[in-house]
DNA sequence: CCATCTTTGTGCACGCGTTCACAAAGACAT
DNA sequence: ATGTCTTTGTGAACGCGTGCACAAAGATGG
C-alpha cells in the first residue's frame, strides 16, 4: 500500500491548509458511510454533496494530500479512506482523559464518536471525591490528585475540559505540566497556555448568541421587507445557508 | 461571512463582518467579567488580552459598531457591554427548545449559560414516551408528538438537536416546517434545510480529530528535529498555537 | 487505434480577514 | 491655552481561502 505516496509533495515542510484540515474529518465521516454501504468509488461532486461542501474545494482540498483519484472515475472510497485517517493521525491509538465529569463529561464519556475513531478514554477525572469509583460509561472516576499519574502512565497527549470556567484554567495548568500538549475546552473561559501547545474551544452560549445575531437581523430584514414586499413569495431569502452554495463559519476559535 | 451569502453582496447597508460577529460574545463575556468588578472603563489593549484576541482587531470590530470610545481613555465598559448586547440580539428573550435528552441534552438543558444571557429553554422534548413528564433541570420533557405545537405557541426561533445521527435530519425538517429558522445540531450529520435557515455545528469528534492532526504533526517534527537539532533550546515552537498571535480556526461549519 | 466522454487537478482571480502603522482625537497637566 | 501623552479609529498592504473554468488524464466504445 501506500504507492501513492510517490512523490511526497509538500506534506511536511509546507503543511496542508487549516481550513482543509478542518474539512478532513468530514470527508472521512462521508466516505465511511459509503464504505459501510460498500460502495467502491465516489465522484468529488457526490462526495462533495455527501459532505455539504463545493466539488471544487472538496477537490482541491484532496490536492493537498496528493493525487488519490483517477480521472474519468473518481475516488476509491476505501484508499481515500486510508489516506484521510493517516494524514489525521487516526491511525493510532490516542488516549484521552476527560476532567469534570459533570452533566457534560458524562454525555462525553458516553460519546460513540470518541472509540469509533482513534480516540480512547483512558480516565475520566473529577474533583469531587464522592465520585471517585463511580462508574460513568464503564469507567471509574477517579480523583483529580491522580491526574498527573494517569497522564504520564498513559502517556496521554489530549485532554478534554468539561469542568465549571472557574477550574478551568487551574485544570489546564495541570494537564500541560504533567505533559499535555492538545486541550479540548468546553469551559467558557479563555485558557492560558504556553507555547506548543493546542487549544479548542468548544462554547455553547457562543453558538447560540452568533444564532441569535442572525435570527435578529432575519427578523429586522422580514419586517423591512413586509412593508414592501407584502406577497408571501420570496419571503425566504435573506441570508439562506444551506450547504449547497456553502458557508464555512468559524465558530470555535483557538483560545 | 458566513452563510451562504450567495446574492446579497453586502449584507445590507448594516454589514458586521461574520467574524467580527463570532468575536462578539467573546468580548461580551470578557466585558461582563469587568462589569462585575465594576472596572469602569477599559482599553482596547486590555480588553483584547482578556479575550484572546489582537488589539487591532478588537477595534476594528468595534468600529463596524460604531465609535464607542473615548481617545486616550478606553471603553465605557458598561455601554459597551449593552452595545454589543442590543447588536447580538440578546436584549430580547430567545424561547429555545432542546431536542433528544440524553447526556447531552440534560448537560445543556442544565448549563447556565443559557439563561445567563438572553436564552430561555422554552421545552425540552425527547422521543422516548418513557421520559415524558421527568424534569430534567426542573424542566418536565416533553414527547416528541407535542413539538409542533410548543414551537407555534412560544414563537420558537431557535432549536438545538441533541438527538442520535439518524434521527436528527428528521427532528429537524419538522423544527423547520413548524417556523424554527435557527438550529444549533450537535448530531455528526450534514443537516439538509432550506434556504433561509440558519445551521450551526458542533462537532466533538471533528475538534478532536483536529487535535490529533495536529498532535501528530508536532510529534513528527519534534522527532524529525530531534535527529537534527539536539539541544533543548527552540524545541516547542512547531505551530504555536497560543493566544498572543492569536490564531482562530474554523472548526465548527455551517451545514 | 482513434474518438469521445467523464472527471480530476489546478492556475488564476477575487474577496474577506488580519495586521501594521499612523494620523486624529481627546484627556490632562501646566 | 497650549503642549504632551495616551489611545482610538482606520487606510492600506498582505495573505489565505474560495470558486471558476479549463486543460490534462484516463476510461470507454467503436
Amino acid at each position: 500500500m501506500a504507492t501513492g505516496r510517490t512523490h511526497r509533495p509538500a506534506t511536511r515542510s509546507r503543511g496542508i491548509p487549516e481550513a482543509t484540515v478542518a474539512r478532513l474529518p468530514l470527508y472521512l465521516r462521508a466516505l465511511t458511510a459509503l464504505s459501510e454501504r460498500s460502495v467502491p468509488t465516489v465522484s468529488s461532486e457526490e462526495l462533495a454533496a455527501a459532505a455539504g461542501v463545493n466539488s471544487a474545494k472538496l477537490r482541491k482540498d484532496f490536492s493537498y494530500l496528493g493525487s488519490y483519484g483517477t480521472r474519468g472515475v473518481g475516488y476509491d472510497v476505501e484508499y481515500l479512506v486510508y489516506q484521510i485517517s493517516r494524514e489525521l493521525g487516526l491511525t493510532q491509538d490516542w488516549p484521552v482523559v476527560i476532567v469534570g465529569i459533570g452533566n457534560l463529561g458524562a454525555a462525553l464519556a458516553n460519546y460513540g464518536g470518541f472509540a469509533s475513531r482513534g480516540f480512547r478514554v483512558a480516565a475520566l477525572i473529577d474533583a469531587d471525591a464522592g465520585m471517585a469509583g463511580k462508574p460513568v460509561a464503564g469507567i471509574p472516576v477517579q480523583h483529580t490528585d491522580e491526574l498527573e499519574k494517569i497522564i504520564q502512565d498513559d502517556g496521554v497527549s489530549i485532554g478534554v475540559i468539561a469542568t465549571p470556567a472557574g477550574a478551568a484554567q487551574q485544570v489546564c495548568d495541570r494537564l500541560v505540566a504533567a505533559g499535555v500538549t492538545s486541550i479540548l475546552n468546553f469551559a467558557p473561559t479563555v485558557l492560558n497556555v504556553p507555547e506548543g501547545v493546542d487549544v479548542r474551544k468548544v462554547d455553547l452560549s457562543i453558538e447560540l448568541q452568533i444564532l441569535a445575531f442572525h435570527e435578529q437581523r432575519k427578523a429586522g430584514e422580514e419586517a423591512a421587507a413586509d412593508t414592501v414586499v407584502p406577497p408571501v413569495a420570496a419571503r425566504k431569502q435573506p441570508h439562506s445557508t444551506d450547504q449547497g452554495p456553502d458557508g464555512d463559519v468559524p465558530a470555535v476559535m483557538q483560545a
